[in-house]
DNA sequence: GTGAAAGCGCTAACAG
DNA sequence: CTGTTAGCGCTTTCAC
């Protein structure tokens, strides 16, 4: 027994049909104040409802109540692996609680502001952003339009918006801790971009983990952006420099990968010769040759926690923890050697 | 310059500050309208609009108009690197459009229908599904619905709604030509899903292919989903059948690799003891172990092409080819071999 | 070329 | 517990 498909039944028709008002209607299909409607209207209202299709019209909803149960996800690039299982997290939590995501690629900075200004046309409740730059004006901005905001993957370093992020420090340092105790001194790092907070993280976690074994940072290259073609490029920088390091930590599975490329036109093993690790284990590097040794994240999760603040902050549920800092962790393959 | 954040600012106020009616400040800001008015006045207006900060409020507008300037898409799973590209491409020509995009992972054919009714309640303007299936019942409610739909890499067989898909048939015999050309006779399919029009599609040209080389398909086994699971467990069954085959031809990358997966757990090694090919030359299958021969699709495009003919068709701009088939391309890497 | 007025469908006071 | 009333912000006749 499904509804009617078609037409535009409104509250008015289940009211007609049901010999009520329409804001009995109204009140018996809402789930917090059916409560005041008695047994007899509710059982009748509903089966009108059901029986003629009704569906309430969101767009009117949201024009009388100022909310529209939608929000918006801002990512640089939906294609890069890690966002998807984000995505995935961020649209159950919205689906459990009966939200709409609206998602856009924002590939270039520049153009966030406007993507954003449109969001606001849109009346979207709330926004979930992967895009944050250090010291990032968007952020005022959103706070002096008074939008909730949460960000996800990328915190705010002065901490101006709320913000679900793993580790990168303590990812640096399992991925540190492991080459050191498979023997390697002359360790190395792929930086990523310098202008987006999860670069400068790892970066100083790298150095710090190196500084608490006694070690320095052998050498440096900064990517500039997190892709297998800047990994190539920063790799090759790396070579160009003195002495050939021993192991490189990079700041992610695509610049690993592009290091990959690098060493094997250069007739260099991994990790005979060099070796390497990442940082997200994204799908399939578990495949390719050799195995990439990288830092799992919980992606999933990263993304329905963000949700879920963001929901409970929209709904004045709760004074949510400023950020939650989620824990990576180690994944050994071989793309690590131990010295002898 | 930029406009203030802040605030509710609405046609009102833009109105009472251009001194004008806001039946003129509606005209004025409807690209189509702003012919009617004068320059004089436009100029006032827009300058009180610019300076106030003023966004129109497309719930308002929505209720209004019927039109929200929202779509759907719903896909079976943002994880599998096919669809990002294909989002992508919707978003890009959405963006471009003034859409915004709702993405739904659909995982569980039988959430679809919810899905749908809460799209309807939402007021969407259109839909782009990737997610139909054989016969499906959703597309006949959809149609009665009213609701623009464009399908995307998979088509309805009956053809009752427009789709923009890959030649899955080609693709296959892409492969099969390929794998025929190596000197390859002995050659079996992993099949996709048969409630899949992709999975039959696919299969009917793995077929009809060698059919055309007077060859008949040496064995076949059904994957349960598009998986890499799903591929090691298909590998199994038909490695368990007669004689193995010397090349196997998957419906897709990643049961490619569930066959690899098996494959190596059986100590045969791909090429030499069999060869396999995939289809979607997912992000890197060239770096796996061996690089995978596969079909290359225009994955973007199918995206950006099934988000045009869905605003057309909203926008009643024309009546598009109702099923519009891209080309794929075989892309050999190592995981295919000479049979000397 | 511009103003006046009505109303999209719904919810939230306010009465009763 | 239920009906009445008003109005969210915008677009669109219909007048002038």
């Amino acid at each position: 027994m499904s509804p009617q498909p078609p037409s535009t039944v409104t509250i008015r028709d289940v009211a007609l049909a049901a010999g009520v008002h329409v804001s009995t209607v109204s009140r018996a299909l809402s789930p917090d104040k059916r409560g005041l409607i008695s047994e007899e209207v509710l059982r009748v209202v509903e089966e009108a409802a059901q029986r003629l299709g009704y569906r309430p019209n969101r767009a009117a909803s949201a024009l009388r109540t100022g909310r529209t149960h939608t929000i918006g996800v801002l990512v640089p690039d939906i294609t890069n692996p890690v966002f998807p299982p984000i995505l995935q997290g961020v649209e159950a939590s919205a689906a459990a609680r009966g939200y709409f995501v609206f998602v856009t690629n924002v590939m270039d900075p520049a153009l966030a502001r406007p993507v954003v200004e449109r969001m606001l046309a849109q009346q979207v409740d709330g926004l979930v952003m992967a895009i944050a730059m250090r010291d990032d004006p968007l952020i005022d901005y959103l706070q002096k339009a008074g939008m909730h905001t949460v960000l996800v993957n990328r915190a705010d370093e002065s901490g101006r918006l709320p913000a679900v992020v793993s580790d990168d420090r303590l990812a640096m340092k399992l991925a540190v801790d492991h080459l050191v105790a498979a023997g390697h001194r002359r360790i190395a790092h792929l930086a990523g971009p310098q202008n987006v907070p999860t670069g400068v993280a790892r970066r100083q976690g790298v150095e710090q983990a190196l500084r608490d074994r006694g070690l320095a940072l052998a050498a440096v290259a900064e990517c500039e952006s997190y892709s297998r073609e800047a990994g190539r490029q920063a790799m090759a920088q790396l070579l160009a420099q003195n002495e050939r390091p021993e192991a490189v930590v990079c700041c992610n599975d695509l610049v690993a990968l592009g290091a990959y490329d690098l060493l094997r036109a250069q007739g260099l093993r991994v990790p005979q010769d060099i070796s390497i690790t990442g940082h997200n284990d994204m799908p399939l590097v578990d495949m390719v040759d050799p195995p990439l040794t990288t830092i799992r994240l919980p992606h999933r999760e990263l993304g329905w926690r963000a949700a879920e603040m963001l929901f409970d902050e929209i709904e004045g549920k709760s004074l949510s923890a400023s950020t939650v800092v989620l824990r990576p962790e180690l994944v050994v393959r071989a793309s690590t050697r131990r010295v002898p």
